[in-house]
DNA sequence: TCTTGCTTCTGTAGTGGCTACAGACCGCAT
DNA sequence: ATGCGGTCTGTAGCCACTACAGAAGCAAGA
C-alpha cells in the first residue's frame, strides 16, 4: 500500500480507482479536452495532481447525473473562467432536469404499452400471439419518442 | 398520385413514407439482415412487396416500443421459423418491460437528485453555487446507473 | 544487476443505431 | 431529348465510450 501524497502526484490507475472512471475513459477525456494534459514522469507516464482529481470527480458525478459531455464542458468552462453566476448553473441544471423528465414520460408510455400487450397474452403454447399481432398492425400516425 | 398496387411493388421512398422509417435506415436494416434483400428493377432500384412492408412496420413499431435491434432480430427469427410459441414472445416482452422499468427507476433517482440540487440554489448573481459545490464533492462508494 | 510482473503508453478500431454526405445512375413526364 | 426527382453504392460521422495490440515504464525481490 503506497500512499500518494500531493507531492508525488497520482498515476492514472490511482485516478481511476479513486473516481471509478475507467483508465481508457480518462485518456479519452484528455483527448476531447475536458481534462487537461497532466504532467509526465521522465518515462512519459501521466502524473495527476489533486485539482485534476477533483475535476475528474466532478465529471464523473455529472455524468452519473446524466449530464452530456457538452453540458459538462459548459459547466467546466464556467468554472475555468471563474466568472460564472449561480443563475447560469441553475439554468443548465433545470434544462437538464426537463430533459430527464421528458425521458421518464416517454418510458412510462412504453411501459404502459408493453403491460397492455403482455396482459393480452395467454402465454400458451399455440403460435397465435396477440403480442405479435399488435406489432404487425399497420402503422398509425402516432409517433412515440424513442428512448435514447 | 400513383397507386402502388401489390403487383408493381413499392420503391424505397414509398416504404419510407408508409412506415416513417428513413430511407437510409431501411438500407441499413437490409445490411444488418433484419430486412431481406428485395427484388430490383431492371435498372437496379429496390422493389418491395407487401410482406416486406409489414415486416418493416413491425420493426418500426418494435423500435418505438424500445426493443433493441437484437431483440427484434430474435422476435423476427421466431416469426420466420414459424415455430414460436406465444410463451416465448411473452417472455421476451416481459424481459424488455423489466429493463424499461429499470431505466425509469434510474431516471427518477436522477430527477430527485437534480431537484434537490436546484432547490438549494439561490439563482443569485454571486459565483458561489451550491450546485457546483455538490458536483465537486469527493466521491462516495455509491454508483447510480447511467441512463443509456 | 537482472528479472519478474504489473502498469501505462500510443494508436486504432469497434460498439449501437442510425444519419449524412458525394457522385453517379434510374425512371417518368413533358 | 431533357429535366428533375428518386435511388444507387460506399464511406464517414455521431455519442460516449470500450477494447484491443504491441511496446515501454516502473517498483520490488533475488
Amino acid at each position: 500500500m503506497s500512499d500518494f501524497t500531493n507531492a508525488r502526484g497520482y498515476p492514472i490507475g490511482e485516478m481511476s480507482k479513486r473516481t471509478g472512471v475507467n483508465i481508457e475513459t480518462i485518456r479519452y477525456y484528455e483527448r476531447i479536452n475536458i481534462m487537461p494534459k497532466p504532467d509526465r514522469t521522465a518515462g512519459g507516464n501521466r502524473q495527476y495532481n489533486h485539482d485534476q482529481l477533483k475535476r475528474l470527480s466532478f465529471i464523473k458525478t455529472s455524468r452519473e447525473l446524466g449530464f452530456s459531455i457538452d453540458e459538462i464542458r459548459a459547466l467546466l468552462e464556467m468554472v475555468d473562467r471563474e466568472d460564472f453566476t449561480c443563475g447560469e448553473v441553475h439554468g443548465l441544471t433545470i434544462g437538464h432536469l426537463a430533459s430527464v423528465r421528458e425521458k421518464i414520460k416517454g418510458l412510462r408510455k412504453l411501459e404502459k404499452a408493453l403491460v397492455g400487450m403482455a396482459a393480452e397474452c395467454s402465454q400458451g403454447n399455440v403460435p397465435d400471439c396477440p403480442i405479435l399481432e399488435t406489432l404487425f398492425q399497420t402503422r398509425t400516425r402516432s409517433k412515440p419518442a424513442l428512448p435514447t
